[in-house]
DNA sequence: TCCTCCAACTTTACGCTGTAAACTTTACAT
DNA sequence: ATGTAAAGTTTACAGCGTAAAGTTGGAGGA
C-alpha cells in the first residue's frame, strides 16, 4: 500500500531534506570548502555514513544542494523581474540586479550551482514556459530581439554579461577597488550595455 | 657571498619551480580536484612535506600555480591580439577568441586563476603598460570608447561578456547542445555583441 | 683544514575526509 | 509471527593537510 502520510518509513522524519538544508546552512556560514558529508550528517544529527542511503556520495549531495539552490535562484529571478514593472528595460535590468544580488548574498551556493554541469539537469524542459529560469531569461530578452536574429544570441549575450560580471566580482578579480557591493558602481557597466542593446528595441 | 650560479644550496636544483610545473601537469591531466600537495611532491620526486619549505601550505602552492598560469594566460592574450591585425574589431575579436581558447584548453588552470582573488596580486602595477593583462584589455578596447564615457565601463563590459561566456561554457551550463567547441556557434554571440559595440566606434 | 651553523629535506604522527563493509534496528507485507 | 528490506550505526581503511622532530649536506668563519 502506498504511504499516504508522506513520511519516511524509519527513524528520521525526512533525512534527505534535512541533509540538503544542513548543507545550505554550512555553505552560507562557512563557504564551499566546509561542505563535507560528515559535517552535514553531524548537523542533521545522524552518523557520518547515513547520507549514503540518500545520495550518491559527496558528488550526489552537492548535486542535490545545487538543484535546491538553483530553485531558489530561479524564484528570486521571477520576483526580481516582477518588481521591474512592464517596461522591457526595467524588467531586464531588475533581472540582472537580482542575478548579481543572489551571487553576492549566496556566494557559496552560487559557485556550487555553476560548477555542477548543465542547467538542463535542474529543469526538465527548458522550453516549458515562464516558470523555468531559462524561460524567464528568454521572455525578458524577447523585446530586445530584432527581426532576423536568433533569440538565443541575445539571451546568451545578456546571460554571459551578467554572469561574467557576477563571477568576476564574486571572485574578487576586479580587486578591492570595486568592492564592497556599491550598487551604483556595480550596475553602471551592466546598465550601459543594456542601453546599447535597448537602443533599437523591436516591439513584439 | 651571493649565489652567482642561481642554484639552490641543497639537494634539488629548483624544487619550487619543479613543484609548480608538476602542479600544472596534474591540473591538465586530472583536473582541479587532483591538485594536492602530496601528489605534486611525489611527481617532483620529493617527500610530501618538502613543499612546506617553499609555499605556505596548499593555498600557497595554488596561488603560485595561479600566478604562473596567469602569466601564460597573459602571454596568450598578447599573441592572440597580435594575430588580429590592426583593425580594432579584428583585434578585440581575436582577443576574445584567445580568452575562450585558453579556458577550453586549460580548464583546470583557468578555474584556478579566477578563484584566487584579485588580479592585482598577479600584476604589480595594472597601469604599467601594454605588457599587463589589463593593459592589453584596456588598449584593445580603447577604440570603442566614445567620448564622455569612462573607459572602464567598456572594458568591464567586454571582460564580463567573454568571461561569462567562457565560464558558462566551461561549466557546461549551456548543456550538451552547445558543445563540443564548435567555433562557429561558439563565437556567434560574442561577435554579435561586438558588432553592437562597434557600430559607432570613436577613432582615437 | 676543521668546525659550526642552517637551510633543505625526510620521517613520524595526528585529526579530518570520503568510502565501503558488516551489523543493528525498525516498519511493513504476508 | 515471521521474513524482508530500508534506514541508520559502527568499524575500518586509504588519502589528505599540517605540524614537529630528526637527518643531511654544503657554505662560511676560525
Amino acid at each position: 500500500m502506498a504511504d499516504l502520510t508522506g513520511k519516511k518509513p524509519h527513524h528520521h522524519g525526512d533525512l534527505r531534506a534535512a541533509l540538503i538544508q544542513s548543507g545550505i546552512e554550512i555553505l552560507t556560514e562557512s563557504g564551499l570548502d566546509a561542505l563535507t558529508l560528515r559535517r552535514c550528517a553531524a548537523r542533521a544529527g545522524v552518523s557520518h555514513a547515513a547520507p549514503a542511503h540518500h545520495f550518491d556520495g559527496l558528488a550526489g549531495l552537492r548535486g542535490a544542494i545545487a538543484k535546491e539552490g538553483f530553485d531558489r535562484f530561479r524564484q528570486q529571478m521571477l520576483r526580481a523581474r516582477a518588481v521591474g514593472g512592464q517596461d522591457p528595460k526595467g524588467r531586464i535590468l531588475s533581472l540582472c540586479r537580482g542575478y548579481l544580488e543572489f551571487a553576492v548574498e549566496n556566494p557559496g551556493l552560487f559557485t556550487l550551482i555553476f560548477s555542477c554541469g548543465p542547467m538542463s539537469q535542474f529543469e526538465e524542459d527548458m522550453n516549458a514556459g515562464s516558470a523555468t529560469a531559462y524561460g524567464v531569461l528568454r521572455e525578458t530578452c524577447a523585446p530586445f530581439v530584432p527581426k532576423d536574429t536568433d533569440p538565443m544570441v541575445i539571451e546568451t549575450q545578456v546571460w554571459s554579461l551578467i554572469h561574467g560580471f557576477s563571477h568576476l566580482f564574486l571572485a574578487g578579480t576586479f580587486g578591492p577597488g570595486h568592492g564592497p557591493p556599491d550598487h551604483h558602481r556595480l550596475f553602471a557597466p551592466v546598465m550601459a550595455l543594456l542601453q546599447e542593446i535597448g537602443t533599437d528595441p523591436a516591439p513584439k
